[in-house]
DNA sequence: TCATCACCTGGAGA
DNA sequence: ATCTCCAGGTGAT
């Protein structure tokens, strides 16, 4: 029996919150931003070219208080039982929001390659404990790129949306350091206004890179979910895509319901269901 | 406010 | 071989 505050590498990679990690042996290497982490699990260790992982890692979650309450609800507490040691990760913000800019209509193997190629592209090359890699790249390279580089790099449509989302940050419209202190609906607000993110995305960004624990991204993964097993305390929940507004309804029933760390409920009830389903991650 | 529909791309199944 | 459908959605009518 592991301690609960003791992570599983594999299980919190294979998440769906990471796209740019690999497993080489027994290390998972992985990028973040300027950053690359070699994550080995037993025996554990976290290194980095930064030096620090506790903020990636959230060393500073109270897992206990988090996982005690989250657990009130049967169904989650099922889902935390069985995928011990998954956690949340603290993401670079600019990376994060770009490759949730990606997954929009994609898969996951798309995804990941597009995020490769843009790291190969447009990245720093660097060389750490022997592996190499390429780092993701910096927002004013991104804002800079031409169209026909982004194109080569297989984002298809999303590719103006990528050019767009970068100019907005190098244009201090989206700074993510006051998205992160801001409240929650205020960071969602302002993500939603560039284009290429609705309230799916700006979820993703909120919860896996600005510290709102409070979202709660609803995908086609997650309506399944709610209509499986929370049909009776969501009524308005329906297989068929939602509409903004239904969205927004549905979340505050959401947080109402799962409390203030709903986003952990989501991850735990995400996980179980690609789990059931066979669905690996990367 | 809501329902349709198109959208780059690559992989899976018919 | 060729086609269709779909994948962690979103934007434009």
């Amino acid at each position: 029996m592991q301690k609960i505050d003791t992570i599983n590498i594999e299980t919190t990679i294979n998440s769906g919150q990471v796209f740019l990690w690999n497993k080489i042996g027994d290390r998972w290497i992985g990028v973040d931003g300027q950053d690359l982490l070699i994550l080995e699990q037993s025996p554990f260790s976290a290194r980095s070219l930064s030096g620090n992982t506790d903020n990636f890692l959230r060393k500073d979650d109270n897992l206990k208080k988090i996982l005690s309450e989250i657990s009130r609800d049967k169904i989650v507490g099922n889902a935390v039982k069985q995928s011990p040691g998954l956690r949340l990760v603290r993401q670079d913000p600019f990376q994060c929001y770009i490759s949730f800019i990606c997954s929009s209509n994609s898969s996951i193997q798309n995804i990941k390659s597009m995020l490769e190629n843009l790291c190969v592209k447009f990245g720093t090359r660097q060389e750490f404990e022997g592996h190499v890699s390429h780092t993701f790249p910096k927002v004013e390279t991104l804002a800079n790129a031409s169209m026909k580089d982004l194109m080569e790099c297989r984002l298809g449509f999303r590719a103006k949306y990528v050019k767009e989302a970068a100019r907005a940050v190098n244009l201090g419209k989206i700074d993510f350091a006051w998205l992160q202190k801001t409240d929650y609906r205020t960071a969602l607000e302002s993500l939603k206004k560039i284009l290429g993110i609705g309230n799916k995305v700006a979820d993703c960004i909120a919860l896996f890179s600005l510290d709102k624990m409070e979202a709660f991204p609803i995908d086609r993964w997650t309506q399944r979910i709610l209509l499986k097993y929370y049909k009776k305390f969501f009524n308005s929940v329906t297989e068929k895509p939602m509409t903004e507004k239904k969205y927004e309804k549905l979340h505050e029933e959401i947080v109402e319901y799962f409390g203030p760390y709903a986003g952990y409920s989501q991850q735990f009830l995400f996980k179980m269901e690609r789990d059931l389903n066979k669905k690996n991650w990367l």
